[in-house]
DNA sequence: TGTACATCAGTGAACGCGCGTTCACTGATGTAC
DNA sequence: TGTACATCAGTGAACGCGCGTTCACTGATGTAC
């Protein structure tokens, strides 16, 4: 962290950086103004000239946290080849985010520190990312792939699910879970996730119309 | 919080009430001993002779919280008329530990704050509680009400689903969304909850031979 | 029952520490002419 | 191109604060005889 020039060039983005990495490292105890600053090689007054107080900083690399887990959502249903596989493909690309960005998706998820109230662009950061979840959703129901009656709350407990998996292994303890399994974490949230969405696109229909379902495939249930 | 004698009684128990009361008043960023000995009324050294240090009051606080979560889930599965409705009677027990004690609850997925690592008792509270969903899963099993050879896998599920909606319940994200649905956060968990238990034990049992399933491949999310 | 004494569970002053934030300053950079 | 000057983005010392923890102390309680 030496610089040769009076002037950092881009201490901005130097201070998120490192702030993430001393989460990563030593976790969101040890993150402070003072303390980034030192990791960032610059004084303890520094920060000011970029950030207007600590919560600021916070609540900038949280939405931006935000932003990037939209993008993640956005880029895994772009990929998808249908509505059915995009919504398998968002919960992945969730858990994925939280994997590759472990100190982000824990301050996304600590509102008293990234304080959402006094700074509403993480809040619709947070919109866009689950407004994602839902407009697949609703595809896969004007596909007839999904019941409209049960969108919404298919919605939710995608997001339910996603995000308890995401925490449980973010804090060990799928990890331990899985040892005692015999398999290993990645394994099985991909097992769990494919569950999830034959489950959901195999049986929801029958509740609401006992119709056959459209798209799904022939072979359907066989019971 | 006014003392009548020199001696407190039961300071202990006292200081950890004091704990819960100001993490859900004021967050656990306001929690340091000495505020907590300041809300329970005592002097700043007194905590020292019930706990070790600042971290033992919060794993005591941790353990305490984990057993009580044992607690209810075995509650609750006796209550339940067979393993089945028990699975969906965890899931609602889970949910509702984490409402009656968020301060608690909150405390427990904290690991930096917990240090599950020094104290194990925790670790086995914690054990405990995620065994009586093995062992009810391990019943529907021999029920035949599950395959075998996902139960395990279900059991994490339901794990992660429950743990994930008690989260962003808590952190208020639940609320936000069933305002936008038109509906309320129980009734959501409650429809998300009964929904799944009725996908798992109506369709699980052709997954025993993943070459059936039609559309959703075997090979999982990754491509 | 009374007394001596050990033990328990408080007090409150003190310690050193790192924190967030401010501020007068200064070196580097950009711009007008 | 050179110079004067405004602005930007650092420095580092300083502030007051609450923190965790320690410690000599003291009042209350329990026990032995």
């Amino acid at each position: 962290m030496k610089r040769t020039s009076y002037h950092h060039g881009d201490l901005r983005a130097t201070l998120m950086d490192a702030c993430l990495r001393l989460i990563e490292s030593e976790g969101l105890a040890a993150v402070s103004l003072r303390r980034v600053a030192r990791e960032a090689g610059v004084s303890s007054g520094a920060p000011y000239h970029h950030f207007a107080d600590r919560a600021a900083l916070l609540s900038a690399l949280s939405i931006d946290g935000f932003q990037q887990l939209a993008a993640y959502m956005v880029a895994a249903r772009a990929a998808a080849p249908d509505s059915l596989a995009a919504l398998t493909e968002l919960g992945a690309a969730y858990v994925r985010f939280s994997r590759e960005h472990p100190a982000q998706f824990r301050l996304m998820f600590r509102p008293e520190l990234s304080q959402p109230d006094k700074h509403p662009d993480a809040a619709a950061a947070g919109d866009a990312a689950f407004d994602v979840l839902v407009e697949t959703v609703a595809e896969c129901v004007a596909a007839g792939a999904l019941p409209a009656d049960r969108a919404d709350t298919l919605a939710v407990a995608w997001w339910g699910l996603a995000h308890g998996l995401a925490s449980l292994w973010l804090d060990g303890h799928l990890e331990k879970r899985s040892a005692q399994m015999g398999t290993h974490a990645p394994e099985l949230v991909d097992t769990i996730m494919s569950t999830f969405t034959t489950l959901i696109t195999a049986r929801t229909p029958p509740l609401s119309s006992p119709a056959d379902i459209p798209g799904v495939g022939a072979g359907g249930p066989t019971t």
